[in-house]
DNA sequence: TGTACATCAGTGAACGCGCGTTCACTGATGTAC
DNA sequence: TGTACATCAGTGAACGCGCGTTCACTGATGTAC
């Protein structure tokens, strides 16, 4: 057992390598935090040799940001699954339980998100555009659930305080000033859902 | 002029390096960013040998340590200020915007400082206790605007929310997506203005 | 007031380390004839 | 179906670098007598 658990006897040409990197960069990442990030690192985990990646990326930020774009796509996927799961004007708290809990359960790989967001100070493209995407849905649900689609402004504004208020809690929850709160009101969760539930989620309008 | 411009001719003992060192890591981080930041450059930056700062730091933790420290301590100061120069109901906003504009024009300092805190998986001791911290502030605020100081749940679910609310704001305000929008509002100040009076920063039982 | 000496706060060289990247290479694969 | 050859995707050794930390040292300061 000399080899990284990921390597076995593996034949000459991997396949996927390119695959096999960032799922071992993903490995890496949730074991032992961003710092532990390196290129060598991944291909160490992957079982390859440190120049092999240099086949499937330019460089270390190209890897970084596949896995950063992975990770969007997931947290994609977590919404989309909590909001079918709740009913009626339940999805938007949903939502943004969801992101929390995505950011809970992946620290390592929220913090590269937004690290790599913030080296090229913009979210994802496809945040903006893609119907897909986690940002839209909220604006989308917000929609749904009786905002005015004409009210664009106010329609964006609510849609941007909605993911400030959810990123924030994310970053907080994990701090132990909160446990105190979190045992008075039951739990976790009890806590994530009364203060995404005391800020003010929905378009002025709605709320009017 | 070969030396860093903090150097000249110093005499052989200091007089204050700790303090010196401290500044030159404030130096470093605003202008090449949290990863500029090694004990090696700080001394640099200080203009004195790689070995001296252990003489007033355990290692290089303690140093990013003190570092975020006094960043705390700086946003409880320009909190404060803000708070002073508002008046009445605003005073919640000011504060708000107060705490998001510190992060806009320090953001490697603010980056340090909640790297430390999530080290440690909590924030500093003072913002609990201590009167004059910035937490606390936002809380005793609250209590001068109407909010019930009996009902510290809500008290403290509000004052929560409103701190999620502003470091989610000041994460989020840098990122292009969200130009237009400020540019339809009528600049950045407005934009946030705006953000942050989309969401629920009173108590729950002052909004009904 | 002067001197011996302990203590403090620096120096500068050295340590071992892991990093990102490059290079010449080679084994495996696919294609043309 | 077999062979020559181009291309692809790996290897492994090497590069130079900056890092955190340690070490034996030395210059400056303060204190006791």
């Amino acid at each position: 057992m000399r080899e990284s658990h990921a390597a076995e006897a593996r034949p000459y040409h991997h396949g996927d390598l390119r695959r096999a990197l960032v799922d071992a960069a993903r490995r890496l990442l949730e074991a032992d935090g961003p710092s532990a990030l390196s290129l060598r690192a991944v291909a160490r985990e992957a079982g390859v040799s440190p120049a092999a990646p240099y086949h499937h990326f330019k460089d270390k930020g190209e890897l970084l940001d596949a896995v950063a774009q992975e990770g969007w796509q997931k947290l994609d996927e977590a919404m989309s699954a909590a909001k079918a799961r709740a009913e009626g004007h339940q999805k938007l708290t949903a939502l943004g339980l969801a992101y929390v809990c995505f950011a809970r359960d992946n620290p390592a790989l929220y913090r590269v998100m937004y690290d790599a967001a913030r080296d090229k100070e913009a979210l994802p493209d496809q945040m903006e555009n893609g119907e897909d995407s986690a940002y839209c849905k909220v604006r989308t649900t917000m929609v749904e659930l009786g905002a005015d689609p004409v009210a664009e402004v106010d329609l964006e504004l609510a849609t941007v305080a909605a993911w400030c208020a959810a990123h924030g809690l994310a970053e907080m929850a994990g701090f132990k000033q909160f446990t105190h709160l979190k045992d008075t009101l039951g739990g976790e969760e009890a806590f994530l859902r009364a203060v995404l539930n005391h800020m003010g989620l929905f378009p002025s309008a709605h709320r009017a």
